[in-house]
RNA sequence: GGGGGUGUAGCUCAAUUGGUUAGAGCGCUGCCCUGUCACGGCAGAGGUUACGGGUUCGAGCCCCGCCACUCCCGCCA
């Protein structure tokens, strides 16, 4: 059984030499006289041929009695195939093996769906997949997928050893620190009545790792967050968590260049451009209405504030006056929006408070809306120039307090984007990767429901130095050192210099957030205390490794580049988790459910 | 927690306005076939229309409930 050669190995090169393969059978195709069995393994597949002439009876049965997914082994001769009957489709396409004996190393039943082909097997029920994962993962695409992930997990740890840092685990039986995500928690046997949580992420160990003179740690972390699901999130999930000493930002977006360079390389052979450009937060939204842009098309938000500052129209003029913006983009090609997707839009608006969405359709050289008769004809010729208004284009407004403008027309610019994409009108080749760093984010948030700040990004991030004396002064104003990578359109990762000094540590955490002194202690004092004992400036980042190798990959699913994901419910529909637990399980944890047990 | 979508043969899908025995392709089973590679030909089996109620002379289709999957909002420091 011994094999000599994988499935795409032999070519006309190997012909006269005796190949033992080894796989499933992908197909049979059964002519009477002649069988011809393609034997796949994971790196491609090879035919073999059973010619009655030469074969004892009973093996040219067996060849027979095959089906799709056996497992077998096949040895013969290599030979070059008759002329004429190449298979250019396959590499393995010159050559067969002339099968001499045949081991069924396992049958298989009828599989509940296809995996021979990609077409039929592409469009399956997730449903039917999940439940038979290790079928679906037999399919060239998905096998592919596992590669890819794998190929850019070891290109992380081999630029990062290059770059001098250790690859350090930490404890996935952490500790409840309520701020942020929900958390899992795993109950203790050994402390009645104490539960360990699973961590969020490492950022605190990471911190102790600094303290602790690591210098430079990473490590491919597994992170646990108990909130709703989505296409780009898992319960569990993986980071690429790195943290340093001794740098700045530059030092860190100059590292993850070259990782991610590193990693393009190696996954895609694609060379991606260093350095990334950088955008300041209030740019991003300016500009594209969101902190995540996808720059790989334009259809940019235009500020129109100071043309309408005066306007005749109300709901322009007003808005301004009560301290707001008016802005718009051009959604070129998109008069002939439908009712529908007009009303889809103006509800996106509706969602951030707006009373409604005004619109221009350019058709037939009319101006087709209900405000534009409430227009001058120099707010006119200011829509005319700066949004470049032609035959066909759709213009959309937002009046409103600038953040909120802003984001309804990201929204609606992405929207947008997906019509014009669908109808053929924007076309964006799948190997164009737009990164770039979103820089300079307000440190914090105000939270008008329980009217207090609170940190936009963690409680750790440092501040701008220029902005410190700001903090007592006008929180909003700082700007915190905190950086995202992001590449057409979506979040790979972030982070941030971190405060390193105890004093302005505990400061943000009493004064600034107003966490009771005796709550700081209980859930950050140890962290506070390591401060004290010498604490190198540092920083660091996370990045979405699932998120990561699905673009790579080309899917929007991570579930496509984890071997074995969560369904949307949290479930997982191979092995049936979560499920129950025994009575004396339970009261070996010290625990008593208060809702009967499904079984 | 909220909103949208889907659920019909093993798989992918169809089924006019609520109307006869719920169809097709692939797969599967049997037979035939010595150069196929989406092999081909002939024949055949296969259905609790997710599940539970209701309306109706009659429900795959309408109504109510429920389950699963999925997308989005909330949520994800």
């Amino acid at each position: 059984m011994k094999r000599t050669h994988h499935c795409n190995e032999l070519r006309p090169s190997h012909a006269g030499e005796t190949a033992t393969l080894c796989g499933w059978v992908h197909s049979r195709r059964d002519l009477g006289g002649v069988i011809f069995i393609d034997i796949r393994d994971r790196e491609g597949r090879t035919q073999t041929v059973f010619d009655p002439s030469d074969l004892a009876p009973e093996l040219f049965a067996l060849a027979g009695s095959l089906r799709s997914e056996c497992v077998v082994s096949v040895t013969g001769k290599v030979r070059a195939r008759p002329a004429g009957t190449n298979n250019p489709k396959i590499a393995t396409g010159e050559v067969e093996i002339h099968a001499s004996s045949l081991v069924v190393l396992n049958y298989a039943e009828v599989l509940p769906f296809p995996v021979d082909d990609p077409e039929t097997a592409a469009k399956v029920n997730e449903e039917l997949r999940l439940q038979y994962r290790y079928l679906d993962l037999r399919r060239p695409e998905m096998a592919r997928n596992l590669r890819v992930r794998s190929k850019a997990a070891t290109a992380t740890r081999v630029f990062l050893d290059e770059q001098g840092f250790l690859e350090i685990e930490t404890p996935t039986l952490f500790k409840s620190t309520p701020e942020g995500a929900r958390e899992f928690v795993v109950p203790s046997r050994l402390h009645p009545g104490q539960f360990y949580a699973l961590p969020q992420s490492p950022q605190q160990f990471k911190q102790i790792l600094m303290v602790a003179g690591v210098e430079r740690y990473f490590q491919l972390a597994r992170c646990y967050r108990d909130e709703d699901l989505r296409a780009d999130r898992q319960p569990e999930f993986t980071q690429v968590d790195i943290e340093m000493s001794f740098i700045e930002r530059e030092d860190l977006y100059s590292l993850v260049e070259g990782l991610l360079k590193r990693v393009w390389s190696t996954a895609l052979g694609m060379d991606i451009p260093t350095p990334f450009p950088r955008i300041s937060f209030q740019e991003a939204l300016n500009r594209f209405g969101i902190d995540k842009p996808d720059t790989r098309f334009g259809m940019e938000l235009v500020d129109l504030t100071e043309d309408f500052r005066a306007s005749a129209f109300k709901v322009f003029s007003g808005t301004i006056a009560q301290g707001g913006v008016v802005k718009a983009i051009n959604a070129k090609g998109m008069a002939g929006a439908t009712q529908g997707q007009i009303e889809t839009m103006t509800d996106y608006a509706k969602s951030f408070g707006a009373r409604g969405l005004a619109f221009i359709k350019v058709e037939k050289g009319e101006w087709k809306s209900p405000i534009v008769k409430f227009f001058g004809d120099v707010e006119k010729e200011a829509l005319r120039s700066k949004l470049g208004i032609e035959e066909g284009d759709l213009i959309l407004f937002a009046a409103d307090q600038w953040l909120n403008a802003c984001e309804i027309l990201g929204k609606i610019r992405l929207y947008c984007a997906d019509i014009l994409k669908s109808q053929g009108k924007l076309v964006i080749p799948p190997n164009r990767f737009n990164f770039l760093w979103v820089v300079n984010f307000p440190l914090l948030s105000f939270d008008k429901e329980q009217n207090r700040w609170y940190s936009s990004h963690h409680p750790f991030t440092a501040p701008v130095d220029d902005d410190i004396p700001l903090l007592t002064t006008d929180p909003k104003q700082v700007r915190g050192q905190h950086y995202d990578v992001v590449v057409n359109g979506v979040e790979l990762g972030g982070g941030s210099i971190r405060i390193h000094q105890p004093d302005m540590q505990k400061m943000i955490f009493e004064q600034i957030l107003q966490i009771p002194s005796d709550l700081v202690k209980a859930r950050f004092g140890y962290m506070l205390e390591a401060f004290r004992f010498g604490c190198p400036p540092h920083g660091g980042i996370a990045l979405g490794f699932d998120r990561l190798v699905a673009i790579l990959c080309g899917t929007t699913s991570i579930r496509d580049v984890i071997a074995f994901p969560k369904t949307a419910k949290g479930t997982c529909l191979m092995t049936d988790s979560p499920a129950s637990l025994e009575p004396k399980q339970l009261r070996d944890l010290h625990l008593e459910c208060r809702v009967p047990q499904k079984d």
